[in-house]
This record gives C-alpha cells, sequence and structure tokens, in this order.
DNA sequence: AATTTAACTGAACAGGCGTTCAGGATGAAA
DNA sequence: TTTCATCCTGAACGCCTGTTCAGTTAAATT
C-alpha cells in the first residue's frame, strides 16, 4: 500500500479515500483487466474457423503485449482472492475462454479441425500462448510478429487444422 | 515460517539449526526440485523422435502430476529469489528444456517434424503441459492417461508430426 | 556417574504490514 | 467572509514477519 501510494505521489492514508480495502483494489484491478479483454476481444471478425484462430492467436499474444503487468498479477496474484473475488475473476476467465471454444466447435462442425476435447485444448492453447509473456523481450532476436507466425503454425497444427 | 515449523511439530527457532535463513530453504527446494526432475529424466530411453515426444509429453505430466506442489511453488516463487539463486534455478531449467530441444532437433533432422524455431517450441510446449496443473482434478471427468492423449495429439500437431 | 553434544523452547528484537483517524490545507459555494 | 466539502497528512494501532539467543531438556559418550 506504501508503495503504491508513493507511486502516485500520495501518502498511505489517502488511498483509502478510494478503495475500501487492499482485497477490493485487487479484485477491481483484475476483474477489470478480464473486462477489458473481453471487451477488446468484441471485435475480433468472423470467417472460416481457420481465420478465426488465426486472429485469435495473434489477438491474445498482442494483448498480452500491451497489458503485460495486469496479465501478471492476473496470475500471479489469484490465490489472494476472496473467494467470492475469484469466483468473479474466473468466470469472467471462462466467459474468454469460451470466446475460442467457439472457434474450436466451429472448427470441428465444419471438418477442419480434429479435437477430441474442446475444452481442455482450448485451455492448453491459452496456456501455450500465455506461455509468451514469460519469455518475450522486445529487444529478443525475434519482432512479435514473427513470433506470432510461429505461434500460429503451433496452434493450427495442435488443432489438426492442416 | 512459524507456519513450517507447526507442521513439523516444532517452534519457528528450531528451524534454523538447518537452515541458515528462509531464503536458502527456498532455493534448496527450487534447486531440488529442478535436479530430481532433471535425474527423473535421465531414464527416459531412445527410439525414433515422435515415440520420444510422446514419451517425454507423458512424463512431464507425469511429474507434474506427482510433485505438484513442487511445481507450483517452482512457478510461483521465481520472483522470491535473490538473483544469483534465480540464476541457478534458471540454468537447472534451461538444461531442462535442452531435453525437450534435442528431441525436437532429432526430428528436424529426420524430416519427422516441421519447426521454425526448436527454443520457442520447446518452451511453448512446456507451457502447454504445465496448463495440465491449473485445472486437472483426480476427481475430474477425465482420467489422467486420456489427458495424457489429448495433450500428446496436440503436441504432435504443433511440432508438424503428421 | 559425570560430561559433552545436540536439539529445541520461549521470549524477545526490529521492522513491515493494512488500516484508522483527528486535524490541516485548499478551493468552491453561500 | 463565512461555511462547507474535498483531499490529504502524519501519527498511531495491533498484528505479523524473519531471525537471534540464553537457557532447558534429553540423549550419547566417557
Amino acid at each position: 500500500m506504501r508503495q503504491i501510494a508513493a507511486e502516485v505521489g500520495v501518502q498511505a492514508g489517502a488511498l483509502y479515500n478510494y478503495i475500501p480495502d487492499k482485497q477490493t483494489l485487487l479484485a477491481r484491478l483484475m476483474i477489470g483487466h478480464m473486462e477489458d479483454l473481453l471487451e477488446a476481444a468484441q471485435t475480433l471478425q468472423g470467417g472460416d474457423p481457420l481465420a478465426r484462430l488465426e486472429e485469435f492467436v495473434r489477438f491474445h499474444i498482442d494483448q498480452n503485449r500491451e497489458r503485460g503487468d495486469a496479465v501478471f498479477v492476473a496470475y500471479m496474484e489469484l490465490r489472494s482472492l476472496t473467494d467470492e473475488n475469484f469466483a468473479r475473476v474466473e468466470a469472467l476467465r471462462r466467459a474468454y475462454e469460451a470466446r475460442l471454444e467457439d472457434v474450436l466447435v466451429a472448427g470441428v462442425e465444419a471438418g477442419a479441425f480434429k479435437i477430441t476435447d474442446v475444452r481442455i485444448t482450448a485451455r492448453a492453447l491459452i496456456a501455450m500462448l500465455n506461455g509468451v509473456n514469460t519469455w518475450f523481450r522486445e529487444s529478443g532476436p525475434r519482432r512479435l510478429d514473427e513470433v506470432q507466425d510461429i505461434y500460429w503454425d503451433m496452434a493450427r497444427g495442435a488443432v489438426g487444422g492442416g
């Protein structure tokens, strides 16, 4: 709390004019992040399943890059949430997963993907994509769009998409 | 510290007969875990690249299951390590990644895999496999070997292995 | 039986934590 | 000019933290 206050140029007590307590601050941060992510995902266009999956892969990697800090907090501090707040965040997370599941289902129905379990596959893909954040550096040997190409290749292969 | 001591049935101070400080305890835990993992990985057999990759996938998921707590700590508390201890753990982690990279290189050379960047692919696969730990429950709808089958399918597809 | 060694307790330490609150400063409204 | 509403400070609170250490206990050694 004192660190956050200092970052804003204020004493710790002043924060309590804006939030009831630390737990609520964390919850608002994480819920806000997930809501932003879901809203940004609204803009994803249609097309055939293969195109939609590619779009999702690139979108997810982009978002993780732009909101690196929020993503980090959202994954590391889940255990610090109240049961109630945890449930809220998890619900939003499931909604995001559902976006990807929809694409996968469409692909299976169109005969474009070969998938045993859509839910597990969606989670596996997201886990794979999240991994980018742990090692990618702007100063590294690869540009982000190259990384996106590589992950898109892997994702397509993983769902049996030719 | 007091929690750990209580778990062992002892006062907090008694722990300091065995460790110099908390940081060292954490480091030993994580380094020990990685060393155990690397040692267990020694038993992986040879065969063609496809068989070796399958073996690795199943092995990794098994290990993550057996040592769930250690894996959790190893991923969540990385940021609590001294620079020096972090470097040690990361070196071990790279050594483990290298085991998978070897398999991927062999597959590429044999023409069995299509991979743009072996290092990135190894990391992506491991990130995907680690994801299992966050949701798999013994009481869930799938047995572990079913989950392994699913992940093996995805991994094979991701590396372009037919 | 006397002595040494090892393991542990229980209390204390200094510092950090989230949170509260009386009071001061500042500017808007009356 | 006075009143009121905001926003913030600075100090304090009770509690938790990792760590130390003198002293007790019990077992091993002589």
